[in-house]
DNA sequence: GTATATGCAAACCCTTTGCACATCT
DNA sequence: AGATGTGCAAAGGGTTTGCATATAC
C-alpha cells in the first residue's frame, strides 16, 4: 500500500479524536484539507484501513457507517437526542455463556443507548 | 389508527416468525399477498407499528432494517456466512456499571456475531 | 363526509462500480 | 515502466417524501 497525500489526511483526522465518526463527516473534513478529494477515495481508503486493522468499522445508526481507530476493546453510547456515539470503557462479562450450541462467537457488540450527560441536563 | 389489508398482511407476517426479518425482505412477502402493495406502505406501517410497540427496528446490518415482533428482552447473534440474525435468550448482566456519570441509560444492545450451527460444520 | 391510508413516481442519501488518468516506487 | 491510487460520473440499494386517489370509520 502506498503513501499518499489522501490517506495521510484521511489518516491525520482520526488522530485526535476521541470518538467515532460518521463515513460523510471524514469526507467533509477530508475535503477541507484536499478540496478536490472525491468520496470514492474516502471510502476506498476506509475499507482498506480497515482490511489493515487500522481502523474499525461500527454500525450504530441506520444507512451510516462509523469508524474509529482500533484501539482496545470497548463498546459504545448512542445519545438519542444530539446521535452522538461515545466510547464506553470496559466489558460486560459473561456474554459467552449465552451462546446457543454449534455456535461459534468471534466478536461481539455492545451499544447503549440514552441521553448522553449534555442532553441529560 | 385504522384496520386496513395492508396492516394486517404484514402483521401476518410477523407472525409465526422466530428471527428477526429486514424490510425488504417483508416488502415482497407482502407483495405475495397483495401484489400491487407498494412498498412505500410497508415502510409507513413498520413505522407506526414500532411508534405503537407493536414491534421493534433493530440494526444488524448497514443499510438494511431488521424488525421483529416486541417480546421479551433479548439479543441477537448474526452469522457472517450466510448473514443470517438469530435471537439470543437471556442478556449479559452489569451493563449499567459501565455508564459514564450524568448519562442516563435507556435501553441497551448486544449483538454476537460469528458463525451459526449450520455455518460452521 | 372526513380523516386517514395507500399507490405511484420521484427524490434522497450513502455507498459502490467502471474506467480513464495520474501518481508512487 | 509497471503497479497501485485517484477522480469523475453514473449506477445501485434501501428508504423517504409529495401529492392525488381510495378507503375506513
Amino acid at each position: 500500500m502506498r503513501n499518499t497525500k489522501q490517506r495521510e489526511v484521511i489518516l491525520e483526522i482520526f488522530q485526535g479524536l476521541k470518538e467515532p465518526i460518521s463515513a460523510p463527516e471524514i469526507v467533509e473534513r477530508a475535503q477541507q484539507k484536499i478540496p478536490q478529494l472525491n468520496k470514492t477515495t474516502v471510502y476506498r481508503t476506509l475499507d482498506r484501513l480497515e482490511g489493515e486493522g487500522i481502523i474499525e468499522k461500527m454500525l450504530v445508526s441506520p444507512n451510516i457507517l462509523h469508524y474509529e481507530l482500533k484501539t482496545e476493546h470497548h463498546h459504545h453510547f448512542v445519545c438519542k437526542k444530539c446521535e452522538g456515539v461515545f466510547c464506553i470503557d470496559g466489558c460486560a462479562a459473561g456474554i459467552a455463556k449465552l451462546l446457543p450450541k454449534g455456535f461459534i462467537l468471534e466478536a461481539h457488540d455492545i451499544t447503549l443507548h440514552g441521553l448522553c450527560d449534555k442532553c441529560a441536563r
